[in-house]
Parts: structure tokens; C-alpha cells; sequence
DNA sequence: ACAATATTTCTATAAATGGCGAATCATGAG
DNA sequence: CTCATGATTCGCCATTTATAGAAATATTGT
């Protein structure tokens, strides 16, 4: 019960939706593509990745100075997380503030890595 | 995008996902049985059924002073809350919580109803 | 070793949320 | 009509949560 709750606290706050589905277009991305993409606090943008993490909904791995985020798509995460990520993604896909996201998204993506980040 | 968050903000809570599940055995429940069940002040029970039904994961109907609520199984419901049902049902049917609440319930609604809410 | 950059952790604060009790509304019984 | 009962609304308090800024940590390049 704790672990699911963790998971649909995760989901109740909409930046954290927002980095979802970012991530359902893109693979992975850095952690300063979030900040840029959410225009939050690092710090903020820190906490709710955690979040994310922790409720598995993401995984990370660190390269260099960077760590990148991704959807959890380990085919042995447990059921519930890959069903919540499928309900989320065909929930909104098509809403406004997510379709602004993607094209922001290009935008910021269209930066090459190495100067994207020294701002 | 506002009325997904009001979807995931209902399911962020303990008490609201348990009233979610009972409701997922017994087709429809009296509010006084839904306070017997979570041991909450009336009030707050009564916040909890408010948030639930304007997330549209319930419908609720009135027959004489007592009020029945049920989960939302129109099926001109939209399918991003009949999908968030099917997920919450599926993840923790088989919970610890679940199932003591199940138990519960039965005893609940083994007493009259003329005389289970008059307390 | 040092400076610069990326990220997280710590601390503080403001906003949102869950909880209860009192007052109110709605319905049916006497 | 009056009263009792079930349920909701309102006002308040305690806790949690989202946020930002400062400090700390980690890594790369000079």
C-alpha cells in the first residue's frame, strides 16, 4: 500500500506529469533540460525527480556532470508501474499544456549538449 | 490537463483509495457504511466522497435521507477514468489494507440497514 | 591543485491538504 | 408542523508538500 501510494502521490502534481511525459518523447534527458523545459528551481526540479525515482516511475544513470532521467521501462518492473505510465501517457498525450511541452522541448533539445547546460 | 490532475490529487490518498476499492466489491454503499469502514469524522468522510465524485471515479444517488455512492460504470464515462479504476483495482486488490477492509465490510452490511446507521 | 559546472542536500517559508466539530440542509417519522 | 436522522458545508488547526536560495558534493578541464 505504501509503495502504491508513492506512486499516485508522484502523480498528483502536475510538473511531475509534465516530466513524464517529456520523457515519453524523448528517451532520456538531463536533469538542466528539465529545469529549462519546467523553468522551476534546480533545487525544486531535484526533489521531484526523486520523487519520480522513488515511486519508479523513472530510472537514472549518471555520464560525466550529467545525469539523465528515463520512463522505467525495465521489463522486470512491477506491473503496476508500467500500467501507471500506459495510463498516464494515453490520458494526456493530446493535452494542450503537454503538446507545448514537446515543442519547447525541440527547441531546448535542439541546443548542442555541452552548451545547453552552461547557462 | 485540470481535470486529469483532479483524477490523480483523488487517488493520492489513503482513505479515498480504500473507499475506491470497497466500492469495487460491493457495487454501492451508504455513506454512514463508508464511515464505518474508515473510522473518520462524518465531515471528513463527506470531503473525501465530494473529491472522488468530482474526479468522476463515483456517481452518487439519493434515495430518502441516505445517499448511495457507487463507482462510475456509465459507460459514457471518459475512458481515462474507467482505465483509472481498471489500474487501481488491479494493483492492490490483494493488499493487506484491502483485505482487512474487506472483511469489515462484510460485517458492515450483514447488519439491517433501517438500523445500521442509527448510532 | 584550482576553477567552473551540474546536481543534490539543507534550511526556511508559503500554500495546499486532511482532519474535526459546529452549524446547516434535506428528508421522513410521529 | 416538529423533531430526529443522515449528509454536507464551513471554519479552524495540524501536517504535509511545493518552492526557492544557500551550502555541499561531484566531476571535468585548465
Amino acid at each position: 500500500m505504501l509503495q502504491f501510494m508513492n506512486l499516485t502521490k508522484a502523480l498528483s502534481d502536475e510538473n511531475r506529469v509534465r516530466i513524464i511525459l517529456a520523457l515519453s518523447v524523448t528517451d532520456e534527458l538531463c536533469v538542466c533540460h528539465i529545469n529549462d523545459l519546467l523553468a522551476l528551481a534546480p533545487s525544486t526540479v531535484s526533489k521531484h525527480l526523486f520523487l519520480l525515482k522513488n515511486a519508479r516511475l523513472l530510472t537514472a544513470r549518471k555520464e560525466g556532470r550529467w545525469m539523465y532521467y528515463r520512463l522505467n521501462n525495465d521489463p522486470k518492473a512491477p506491473a503496476v508501474v508500467a500500467d501507471a505510465l500506459k495510463w498516464i501517457i494515453k490520458a494526456i498525450s493530446n493535452d494542450p499544456v503537454i503538446k507545448a511541452d514537446r515543442q519547447r522541448l525541440k527547441q531546448i533539445l535542439s541546443v548542442p549538449m555541452q552548451s545547453a547546460c552552461a547557462r
